[in-house]
DNA sequence: GCCGTTTTCGGCCCGACTGTTTTCAGTCG
């Protein structure tokens, strides 16, 4: 069993116990061990299996009772609890959790009074009447139901960030300029730039905050309003993207911020941490009884909790407290950092301008060196470059960088190349022509259904190849497209330290690939990565901004990112 | 159900909004 799925059994046990209960401690425990397995970096199936109980109790937030419940589930796969309490009540809980407004409660006594199980007997029961009927319920909510219903059949679930970031930032451009409104900022998952976000969190500061409310529930993409209250606005959009609005006195905007970027678990540690101290930490500020004694700038909020700031990204329940605690806290790679680009194609393959054009594009976007790596000859459809052809870009290449510094511009082109990996781990380019270039990426672009062992045998053989110095997009997936093929990502890691390979971190929006936990997994074996655009047209090179996202969040350095370097140290590094 | 250099018992994060209430429960983040 995976994570997830050990993560969903515990999860749906704490909801079943609100439905007695409501949000009890009990319920709560199961709710939070959830989290703790669903954000674990290896296997709980695998960790109980070689430590057995001991092991499992040993982390914290999960004790004897809950271990209990995992040992059940690693060895038989079931939990005779969770079994029983389906039993109870079989209803699809997860389909009914996922509608808005409906919760462990009010689903139990739809279950009981009107034997609603699934979206389907919810929305026959609303468009019948009979959900009015009951005490606690009344029309509005019938039709909210039943709106929530229609919401999930058109089926949309988490935007990739780089579609919803400049949508985000164009609101909160626009936000700024509403009458009253002193400070605006992006918020929630997508100021911890994760990956994908399921709604966008603004904060402002406005002394009259019904102008801000009035803009915010009227823009023009607002297909619902779910809430408007004083200080608090949730809308739906077109896209089916939910966002929400919160305005607060300018002396809470750092309290606030701090408490709407989240992650939930990483503000209740910070409470917790509060709450040891004897203080008070809410989205208005830090108190000590009545008393204020923080709460204006995030920093000073962090400050006074004994900690020193930490950078949103991180803020994920992946250790930054306690390394915040020992002050051990990463020097990240920083958003202007990057000064060379080591994936990029042009009009000899799938890209849509010149080298020289995507030189310029680079050179404008801030970035002192690009490496041309095109598709080879396996990806036909493409138009793949050949041994000969691959010669002949090199010419152009030279004839370039001849330009360049015949105009006096300091920018450099290498010569490089994304080298289709075969399906048996071979190049699809000679030894000879590899030798020529200056920068090799290799990537997989057939056989995603391969094994597991056979592809990462298939992966291994290639970077093992002496001319390899870089595996593009490491695991193949495209984010709502089509998952990683199945690869053992340690067993990369840990060749690639062997043999000084690159990973790289793709920063295209649907790919991110690798993700910000593989970045992690680099970071704590050594392993350097490249942070490459991959970019196809002109205007690409924007999408870089993701691709540290996500460097910043797996806890990269500068100096873990080879193409935060100058070239020269570059290419040193990949050839030893 | 989990946890503990103040505790093995008695705590456990905090507040806004909605709808149905007539003082609040449920949901959400």
């Amino acid at each position: 069993m995976t994570n997830q799925e050990v993560a969903r059994v515990l999860a749906e046990i704490g909801e079943y116990i609100q439905m007695d209960e409501g949000l009890s401690f009990r319920a709560r425990a199961y709710d939070k061990a959830a989290e703790i397995v669903g954000g674990m970096p290896d296997s709980i199936t695998e960790l109980f299996k070689k430590g057995g109980e001991d092991a499992v109790i040993a982390i914290n937030g999960i004790g004897k009772g809950i271990a209990q419940t995992i040992a059940e589930l690693a060895t038989d796969g079931a939990s005779t609890m969770h079994e029983e309490l389906k039993r109870a009540m079989p209803i699809d809980l997860s389909a009914l959790r996922s509608v808005e407004g409906l919760g462990p409660q009010k689903i139990s006594r739809l279950y009981k009074e009107l034997g609603i199980t699934s979206l389907a007997t919810l929305e026959e029961a609303a468009k019948a009447g009979r959900i009015r009927a009951l005490s606690g319920f009344g029309e509005k909510s019938e039709q909210k139901l039943l709106r929530g219903v229609g919401f999930l059949k058109t089926g949309t679930g988490r935007f990739p960030l780089g579609d919803v970031l400049p949508w985000a930032r164009s609101v909160e451009k626009a936000l700024a300029g509403v009458r009253g409104v002193t400070r605006v900022a992006i918020a929630g998952s997508a100021r911890r730039r994760r990956e994908t976000a399921g709604d966008i969190d603004f904060l402002a500061v406005a002394k009259d905050s019904a102008a801000a409310m009035d803009f915010f529930v009227s823009m023009p993409d607002v297909t619902e309003v779910i809430a408007r209250g004083d200080t608090k606005a949730s809308v739906r959009l077109a896209s089916g993207l939910t966002a929400d609005l919160r305005v607060v006195p300018a002396a809470s905007y750092g309290a606030a911020l701090n408490y709407f970027t989240g992650s939930r678990d990483h503000n209740i540690a910070l409470r917790q941490i509060a709450q040891d101290k004897g203080l008070k930490l809410n989205e208005y500020g830090l108190f000590r009884g009545e008393k204020s004694v923080a709460g204006k700038t995030e920093e000073g909020v962090y400050a006074a909790l004994g900690l020193p700031y930490i950078e949103p990204e991180l803020r994920e329940m992946g250790g930054e407290i306690p390394a915040a605690l020992e002050n051990r806290l990463p020097d990240l790679v920083g958003y202007g950092d990057l000064v060379g680009d080591l994936q990029v194609q042009t009009s000899w393959t799938d890209g849509a301008h010149t080298i020289m054009e995507m030189a310029q594009a680079a050179r404008a976007a801030g970035l002192s060196y690009i490496v041309v790596t095109d598709h080879t000859k396996r990806l036909a459809m493409m138009g793949g470059l050949d041994e000969r052809r691959l010669a002949l870009q090199g010419k152009e290449i030279d004839e370039a960088n001849g330009s360049l510094k015949a105009q006096g511009i300091d920018f450099l082109i290498l010569k490089g190349s994304e080298c289709d990996i075969l399906k048996d781990g071979s190049l699809d380019l000679s030894d000879e022509a590899l030798s020529a270039l200056d920068v090799v990426g290799v990537s997989v672009h057939s056989y995603f259904d391969l094994p597991r062992d056979e592809q990462t045998a298939r992966i291994v053989r290639a970077i093992r190849n002496p001319h390899a110095d870089i595996l593009f997009h490491p695991t193949g997936r495209k984010i709502n497209r089509r998952p990683a093929y199945d690869v053992d990502m340690d067993e990369i890691i840990a060749v690639a330290k062997e043999t000084g390979t690159v990973l790289e971190a793709d920063a295209f929006p649907d790919r991110l690939d690798l993700n910000a936990e593989h970045i992690r997994k680099c970071m704590g074996a050594g392993v350097k990565i490249s942070i490459d655009s991959d970019a196809h047209d002109k205007a690409h090179f924007s999408v870089l901004e993701y691709g540290i996202a996500q460097a910043r969040r797996g806890w990269a350095r500068r100096k873990d990112v080879i193409n935060a370097w100058p070239a020269s140290e570059m290419l040193a590094m990949l050839k030893h």
